[in-house]
DNA sequence: GTTTTATCTTACCCATGGGTAAGATATCAA
DNA sequence: TTGATATCTTACCCATGGGTAAGATAAAAC
């Protein structure tokens, strides 16, 4: 186990008065367990690990949450909580169906910068219970369907070249989610400057120059076009 | 645990006959175990769940592997012998920078198709040892780097659009790393398919039309352009 | 055959960590 | 002040699973 380090400042205060507030201690709880499983995976945290970093015993986290497995769920509902709200933004104010992809690529790209945000796509699902695991497993599927939703639209309207939109749509999923993967919320590019890049790199492509046909076979290794 | 099922045929075979042929048992041990690490994990598969699907006990294993870590680093190993004879290839083959990229894009996706090469991205460097860990992050590093120089090269020599490489380069390997987590070899999708069609996605883009302007801002949420 | 060696099994050890029992201590309402 | 309640702690239970000890059995060497 290599990584550790980074004493968070952490929410620690919450606890520090024994006065009776659930609610703020609840989420305090909540917000150092997505910061520890981010940092160590759900499986490696103990709940002593979770408990220490608030300055209590782990039995006291059974007095907001019934086990590990309900501290998990809630911070998968949080996530899908975010992005579930930018979802509804962008289906409010409507377009073509490219700009509406574009919207989805920023708003989620965004979220993906958020602890519980990144908890949604990072964590490992088969830490859940079978009905939460469909629970959280839907959810997923419907964002994914909305994202397919909005490339379909985007061919009809002519927006969007045409393409297989499953595919294009996991591809950019893919990118999108492997984001939590690799960003660290003290590094060197900002959320807004990550989703902007995103927007252009999966809409507009690599390439210089539009390719006159549409689509492409197999790719010859080292076939000189 | 939700998902369990699927009884693979497997390399059970191999244990059948008590003959001394240490080099196939153990490769059948590390096919095993990768399965099993994909369908359930690496920490919730247990050494008597791989010995119980070869039809041998745990302790022998121990005859083939150090400790359970060891099948880790393995298929870990074997997984990255896959990325590197791929990139070795393109890089014989020389072309525009876009031209490499695209082969990496097409090889790469193929990689994530095959159980070891699915292992390197979908399980979980945390459970390595901190040397073990070491070597693989410099591992990956080292692949995106590579991708990184293609997309600079691409920039050179015009035939990739000025960009962020550090960012377009994360999103190409996020679209691909991502396959590992959704493809299923016995789905509808082919393995050439869902390469050749995210070369095209990836490089070209999903507008149909170039925009006129390079760089772009964040998107207005509901802005009509 | 007999010995040697690799292979594999049964039986066990023990650290980890989720979860609980039972009681202490502070807060609040009266 | 006093009882009732929420909050939190110390001490414990026990299932899981990595890993080992010691011995059985079969294959190869002689």
């Amino acid at each position: 186990m290599p990584k550790d380090a980074v004493v968070s400042p952490s929410h620690g205060k919450a606890f520090a008065d024994r006065r009776r507030d659930p609610a703020t201690k609840r989420e305090a709880v909540l917000k150092t367990a997505a910061q520890l499983f981010l940092e160590k995976s759900y499986g490696r945290t103990s709940l002593n690990d979770v408990a220490e970093r608030l300055n209590i015993t782990k039995p006291a986290l059974y007095h907001y949450f019934r086990n590990k497995e309900e501290i998990l769920l809630e911070c998968y509902r949080l996530g899908t909580n975010l992005i579930e709200e930018a979802l509804n933004e962008i289906a409010a104010h409507c377009g073509t169906g490219l700009e509406k992809v574009e919207a989805f690529i920023y708003s989620y790209a965004n979220v993906m910068t958020v602890n519980f945000g990144r908890c949604v796509m990072r964590l490992d699902e088969g830490d859940l219970s079978s009905t939460a695991f469909t629970e959280v497993r839907n959810y997923k599927r419907k964002i994914d369907r909305r994202l397919r939703s909005f490339v379909e639209e985007g061919i009809q309207d002519g927006s969007i070249a045409p393409c297989e939109p499953k595919i294009a749509a996991f591809a950019i999923a893919g990118a999108l989610n492997w984001i939590c993967e690799w960003y660290e919320p003290q590094g060197a590019l900002s959320a807004e400057e990550i989703a902007s890049q995103f927007v252009r790199t999966l809409t507009q492509g690599l390439a210089r120059n539009k390719r006159r046909n549409g689509a492409r076979g197999p790719v010859n290794l080292g076939a000189q076009e």
